[in-house]
RNA sequence: GCGGCCUUCGUCUAGUCUGGUCUAGGACGCCAGCUUUUCAUGCUGGUAACACGGGUUCGAAUCCCGUAGGCCGUGCCA
């Protein structure tokens, strides 16, 4: 039931706060005020709405919080609403229609409005089988707006217990990279992020890289060729270039290959007949390019925009099939989602001006369109995209191996981009990713772009790592301490962390925040000498060294009680004898509560800094 | 140029559909205080925004029109 498709859409529009521009389009209206309440209403309505089978509804489309009162308007759409009398006429009755018969019924009844009602019987479609996909091109390293597509992706798949894709578009040769792939299979992995299909993990639509696929395109294109859809086109780059100098205005700086010029050129729709055959059979270079239609509104809904809609005129005849053969991003992107059975198309902002061609596609082959949902660009702090640029002169890290590098927990790095452009519509900021599968919905994702910001990112890494047991800070942390020479057991690394993480940012910092807790300090901190270490300071570190030598244990309580003893003993505040310790146990003036952090070094290190410090400072410096 | 999308504190955002409860809420950052042997955490408080101009209305962040700005697209790239 390819029906389920357009539910969302009729929720799409109204369902939640956000505002949209443009709120026409009859399903919405009809099907939206019931599914809103739990009230039973009659049943008045289109077949496949969200009112006939509520229990369809993908919860990624869950409205917002606040209900909708029930609208007295309720009946007044089906007054005028073309789309609501052919339910009426429609209800109740349980006739499957092909799809093909009642896409053009749609497309004649409305011709601008993407189809809503097909019936199939196929089981890839039943309730709740939500298919989305991640579709990257492996043209460089995982980006980090690459990533929270992916994520949405994700979290709409696992809310609504679908199923989550890994598709490659490698139709592009000439910006094909080598290990971008492997990038972006492992970028996902360590964020946790896994996919039900895809390379490595089978699925019963693949393969599920574009070049392994490439027999499945051209016969598409062919099809629309000989329904009078597309035509092929045998003009050169160059003859190109010189139709577009030739038109070049400054009213019009980059002329389109359309209605308007595709009859000045060399194409199937302009050569006879049977020069076109001959030059196939030939097998001269050419292209099979989309035959837009001249003066046509071409409107869909945007999960996350609503209504959108574009004319034709400002589209050209966009190529399906490229001269080397293989097709372009437009016709593999149609051909496989529909071959994949997608329901929901979630991906960059950047292709909101793609979807009319994709959507006159989809139409030109009887085929429904999936849902589209368009995401805000994630910008750099200084406007504008996020580039090379940010990552080498401002320190923001871009592709996912930056974040890697520069020591982000990926529990961090999925919060932050989750909350970067959705939020959850309560105040919680900390998420599992568990619990944003839960929290997220596609309703509650906003439509401008954002900024990054290095700041709260670094804030959720702090809080991921606080939360984190500190056997796992240990872990993480691991390479860093080895990488900076020294090799805890795993115990002691534990212990450190705990003490530690709470006042780290990243895990790495064990290795350097913490290295006192692997090295004796050379040095001690200068301006803390200056203001903690006095001329008793020595004599009374060595009298509480040898105090603790006695001791016959050496937890934290002890540690504190021969301390204030000695304090009471010697006739001075504790603070006296606490300030230089740390300074003496650490080389520093801050970091953690001196009696635990002494009883993580153990008896035998302390004594010996406690020693070596009263024997360095000396009788004090100040 | 044209087309589309977007516009609430410095930043991420709630609120906009269904106008009053918004003297606009939360978070990051920053500032101050509390807790504390230090630092940090934690907690409390403070700082700071409805792009602009018209209109509709008793009432507009919210509806309408316009303007400005930003972004994306405008390829045999994706």
């Amino acid at each position: 039931m390819e029906a389920g498709k357009g539910r969302r859409r009729m929720f799409g529009k109204k369902r939640d706060g956000r505002r949209r521009k443009t709120r026409t389009g009859p399903c919405g209206l009809v099907g939206r005020p019931q599914c809103a309440s739990s009230t039973p209403r009659p049943q008045v309505c289109f077949p496949s709405s969200p009112c006939a089978r509520p229990e369809q509804r993908k919860p990624g489309a869950s409205p917002r919080g606040r209900r909708r009162p029930q609208s007295r308007l309720f009946f007044k759409p089906l007054l005028f609403r073309p789309r609501a009398s052919l339910a009426i006429i429609m209800r109740g009755s349980s006739i499957v229609i092909p799809a093909g018969v009642s896409n053009a019924l749609n497309a004649l009844l409305f011709p601008f409005h993407r189809t809503r009602m097909t019936a199939s019987g196929d089981p890839a479609d039943a309730p709740g089988a939500e298919r989305v996909r991640f579709a990257p091109s492996p043209t460089g390293m995982l980006h980090i707006g690459g990533l929270r597509t992916a994520l949405y992706n994700y979290l709409v798949a696992r809310k609504a217990g679908g199923a989550f894709l890994l598709r490659i578009e490698d139709t592009d040769r000439a910006r094909f990279v080598e290990d971008a792939e492997e990038d972006i299979l492992s970028a996902l992995d360590w964020c946790g992020l896994d996919y039900d299909e895809g390379p490595g993990a089978g699925g019963d639509f693949g393969p599920y890289r574009q070049s392994e696929r490439s027999d499945r395109y051209r016969p598409v294109a062919e099809r629309l060729v000989e329904e009078g859809r597309a035509y092929y086109a045998f003009d050169t780059p160059e003859e190109i270039e010189a139709m577009r100098d030739e038109n070049r205005s400054d009213a019009n700086p980059q002329p389109k290959y359309g209605p308007r010029t595709r009859r000045k050129m060399n194409n199937s729709l302009t050569l006879p007949e049977e020069e076109t055959q001959r030059l196939l059979d030939e097998g001269t270079d050419h292209v099979i390019r989309l035959k837009v239609p001249k003066d046509t509104g071409v409107k869909f809904t945007d999960e996350v925009r609503g209504s959108v809609s574009f004319s034709t005129n400002d589209l050209d005849d966009q190529v399906l099939l490229k001269s080397d053969g293989l097709p372009t991003y437009h016709l593999a992107n149609v051909v496989d989602d529909h071959q994949m059975k997608i329901t929901c198309v979630i991906r960059g902002e950047e292709w909101l001006s793609s979807t009319p061609k994709h959507k006159l596609m989809y139409d030109a082959l009887g085929w429904t369109m999936p849902r589209v949902a368009h995401l805000p660009l994630i910008m750099s702090p200084h406007g504008g995209k996020l580039s090379k640029r940010d990552a080498q002169e401002g320190g923001i890290p871009v592709s996912l191996r930056d974040y890697r590098q520069q020591g982000y927990e990926p529990e961090a790095v999925l919060n932050f981009i989750a909350l970067l452009g959705w939020n959850p519509g309560h105040e919680q900021e900390v998420f599992s990713l568990d619990e944003l599968v839960e929290a997220f919905s596609l309703g509650r994702v906003a439509q401008s772009s954002a900024q990054f910001d290095l700041d709260k990112l670094k804030w959720f890494n702090e809080q991921h790592l606080h939360r984190l047991p500190p056997e796992e800070v240990a872990a993480r942390s691991r390479e860093a301490v080895q990488a900076e020479g020294f090799t805890p057991s795993e115990d002691y690394l534990t212990d450190v962390a705990a003490l530690m993480q709470e006042r780290i940012t990243f895990a790495d910092d064990l290795a350097t925040d913490g290295a006192f807790f692997f090295e004796a300090p050379e040095e001690y901190e200068e301006a803390g000498v200056e203001k903690r270490w006095k001329d008793h300071s020595a004599a009374l570190l060595r009298a509480f060294a040898d105090r603790l030598e006695a001791a016959d244990a050496f937890d934290a309580e002890t540690v504190e009680n021969h301390l204030r003893a000695l304090a009471d003993e010697k006739d001075v505040g504790a603070g006296a004898l606490i300030h230089p310790a740390r300074l003496a146990v650490s080389g520093r003036s801050y970091g953690p509560g001196v009696f635990s952090m002494m009883a993580v070094l153990g008896q035998e290190r302390c004594l010996r800094r406690l020693r070596r410090a009263a024997e360095v400072l000396g009788e004090g410096e100040s």
